[in-house]
DNA sequence: CGCAGTCTTGAGACAGATCAACTCACGTGG
DNA sequence: CCACGTGAGTTGATCTGTCTCAAGACTGCG
């Protein structure tokens, strides 16, 4: 497994490099990161251990990863019997399964490229549980925020980057929050299709295919809907000609123009701007 | 009004050297923003001109204001008759008036000392119409975000008290959004008295007098409710001895570990961690 | 091939939206 | 200073979309 993870972990590090900001791949800050950094393998349905101290930021070279926060449940313990709090493993954490009990926030999907801040354990009980867990095996470049930006201190582009990753973040999270505020199942469903294209395919009109890596539990967490509601709303869409389904992850996108409609934004304007 | 302005931008200005990060206040980066900023005033419900070139970087020197992102409205056309879409004031816009028309989601709302980023207008259908309207009277520093971090880049302290910030509103919007995924109205009511509690007066348990300077609309607009709903968890809250109310803006927190506990979070423990 | 877990489909219940009066706070002008 | 009007807020009755509970069907694994 040593020789495994070493070979893996050179692949990580060079994509990480690969998405650094022109002209860092090989710079001189590019290999003091690398040198901070630690490579982490998950498989399907690991989590990325939570920290207490530290945030993070994690650089997804593989794979997929939903990050997701449980409601501090109001009533029980939450530590099932016998598991010591100060875990042997430093990062690494055993299978949360997504079928799990209690309510869980889907916040965001990641993908190959991401970068991704996870914020540490808040001590604040108002502040949920935030985890990384993976949907695919991936691979992890992860970093101590701290540690991270005291190098990047002195590269104002890294910085940056970082930066406008983080922004990018917010406004991805707030476009999220208007659907949850706002819009209906329907709207929701075609609005997350639309923008799993987006990020998966690239494509923003005409047809598209799709293979998902999230359940519709994930799917349903992520928009607040239940997964009776999203199968429901993956059906209708179906009987109205605006996808077609195969097997469990396999989604074909007729029409993504007529999806965007569905979720409630107006005609894309062919040329605007 | 050039003399009140002058005086009131170099309030402002003060009010921004402060916040910067230590011992930053005097240094010859905080001269070099300073000169970069414009400063704004904004009368009660008037809006910060959107841009669709610059993101931005605001600073709150006094004042309330709320984020909105307006859904882009499916059918019409949206600039009112004969209203130039080059408008002669480079920054101020018309009141948009809270009673407006279509949906709109409140992102969020921002108190003096807070710094905002605005994003610009993006060219994608699929993105709303943001817009930061003073619920106050309010006093503002505006930056082009571009502009504030070239200038930055050679103070790695300051490049990272702006990320610091947008972290936070980050972790901000993905509490919220659990919220608005995951809860009742009753919940979310609670929660958000709970949070302004923090946010306004810096209680976190006991009780606490609170001036809303938002109405109810905004309210549900930033919660996902209705007005109606708003005003019947308050009616509950009041018939339940958990708040008091008076007059439109004024509420007092009877107890705030109960109102946490009514927001679905586990019973704050006293000396946590 | 069969089992376990995911997904689909159906019937009923309930929270919150909607529609419609009504009341009250607060700023205005007499 | 108080009467007045407007818009914010409250309250009630009804309606709808989504959740809940309960079977059933399919996928994909061992």
């Amino acid at each position: 497994m040593a020789e495994r993870s070493a070979s893996s972990r050179q692949l990580s590090i060079e994509a990480f490099r690969a998405a650094l900001p022109a002209g860092r791949a090989r710079s001189a800050i590019a290999d003091e990161l690398c040198a901070l950094s630690l490579h982490q393998h998950l498989a399907k349905g690991d989590a990325l251990a939570c920290d207490h101290r530290d945030d993070r930021l994690v650089f997804m070279a593989s794979g997929a990863a939903k990050l997701v926060a449980y409601l501090p449940a109001p009533a029980p313990v939450p530590a099932p019997a016998g598991a010591p709090p100060a875990s042997p493993a430093p990062l690494a954490s055993a299978a949360i399964g997504a079928g799990s009990n209690g309510a869980m926030q889907v916040l965001a999907f990641h993908f190959a490229g991401d970068i991704i801040s996870v914020l540490r354990q808040g001590t604040r009980a108002t502040e949920g549980d935030f985890r990384l867990i993976a949907l695919d095996d991936c691979e992890l470049v992860v970093f101590s925020t701290d540690a991270f930006l005291d190098l990047a201190q002195s590269d104002p582009i890294v910085l940056r980057w970082v930066l406008a990753g983080s922004l990018q973040a917010l406004h991805r999270s707030r476009t999220r929050m208007m659907q949850l505020g706002h819009k209906s199942a329907r709207q929701r469903i075609a609005d997350f299709l639309v923008s799993m294209a987006e990020r998966l395919s690239d494509s923003t009109s005409g047809a598209c295919r799709l293979i998902l890596p999230m359940s519709r539990r994930d799917i349903g967490d992520s928009l607040g809907l239940t997964i009776e509601t999203v199968s429901r709303q993956f059906t209708e869409l179906r009987d109205a000609g605006l996808i077609e389904t195969k097997g469990r992850s396999l989604v074909k996108l007729m029409d993504i123009s007529a999806l965007a409609q569905a979720a409630g934004y107006p005609q894309l304007q062919p040329a605007l701007r």
